[in-house]
DNA sequence: CTTGACCTTCCCATCGTTGGAAGCCCCATA
DNA sequence: TATGGGGCTTCCAACGATGGGAAGGTCAAG
């Protein structure tokens, strides 16, 4: 099978097929006597659980870390839900992080007229200090 | 002022000014005798400008917009609100999928005995399909 | 005058992915 | 059999935003 059909059945890119070999996410794939790759069924399983992994939000270390285990059929599955929980952690980070600005935000443009008028809090809050968060802090000085 | 001042006042780091001046986001540093970059407290405001919008998410481009609104006395406050409400929704976008990543993923986890015995419901979930949301398909041959 | 901290430009790395160029290969159709 | 179009190969570059570092010039204090 071409690097486009495996590319098709397991929903990775052959651009990113390419990257995964050359970095050593997979193993070098087989070559035909022209030297087209050539994949079978087992690598389109391996593309497609790469291609799951990544959906989850696993950085390519990790993936990495989960092919391995995935090859272990001796593994702990202590070790797997140990990869997942720290995923999520981060994605809760993650989340947080981003729900903080999405709700400034919203408070700012809700704050906003949104008129033909100049005057705006968004950017009053951009060109004054954001030290919202820190209050003990004597400012309106009236 | 020299460019490590600025960055310290601004929050903005030198390397990260550099860059701005050389990607045409801001407008090139007036300079000394010998070369080094000089800068007053209207930029020092320019840049922490940059540095909150940076804060609550917005890319480069947008900044650069709402740096031009910022100068701009006669602007509109429903231009700024726009950006700043496109920002939100992009965010909520963001924030969506990874809640959705983080969802699936603590599920597995949760369904994961997380001891010494190999199997594991995450990894199963890896190597099968995801299909859970398109049936419509005749896999299973046997 | 020396020293050390600062500045300059330039290049490289990250992370995951996409795009393109140049050139070879394979298959089908005229 | 010739030709054309599409797929394959490798290599190089870009994105966004940032950090690291090298090589060399500058400034200020001792």
């Amino acid at each position: 099978m071409n690097i486009g059909d495996a590319a098709a059945r397991s929903g990775v890119s052959a651009k990113m097929i390419r990257y995964y070999e050359q970095i050593g996410l997979i193993p070098a794939a087989a070559r035909t006597a022209s030297g087209y790759r050539d994949y079978a069924d087992p690598d389109i399983h391996m593309l497609r659980f790469i291609a799951r992994a990544r959906d989850l939000g696993f950085p390519i270390a990790e993936i990495s870390a989960l092919l391995d285990l995935w090859r272990d059929k001796d593994r702990r599955s202590a070790d797997v839900k140990a990869l997942a929980q720290a995923r999520v952690r981060d994605l809760r980070h993650k989340i947080a992080h981003l729900q903080d600005m999405a709700d400034t935000l919203e408070d700012l443009a809700q704050s906003c007229a949104g008129n033909d008028r100049p005057d705006c809090p968004i950017l009053h809050r951009l060109q004054t200090r954001d030290d919202a968060a820190a209050p003990a802090q004597e400012r309106t000085p009236s």
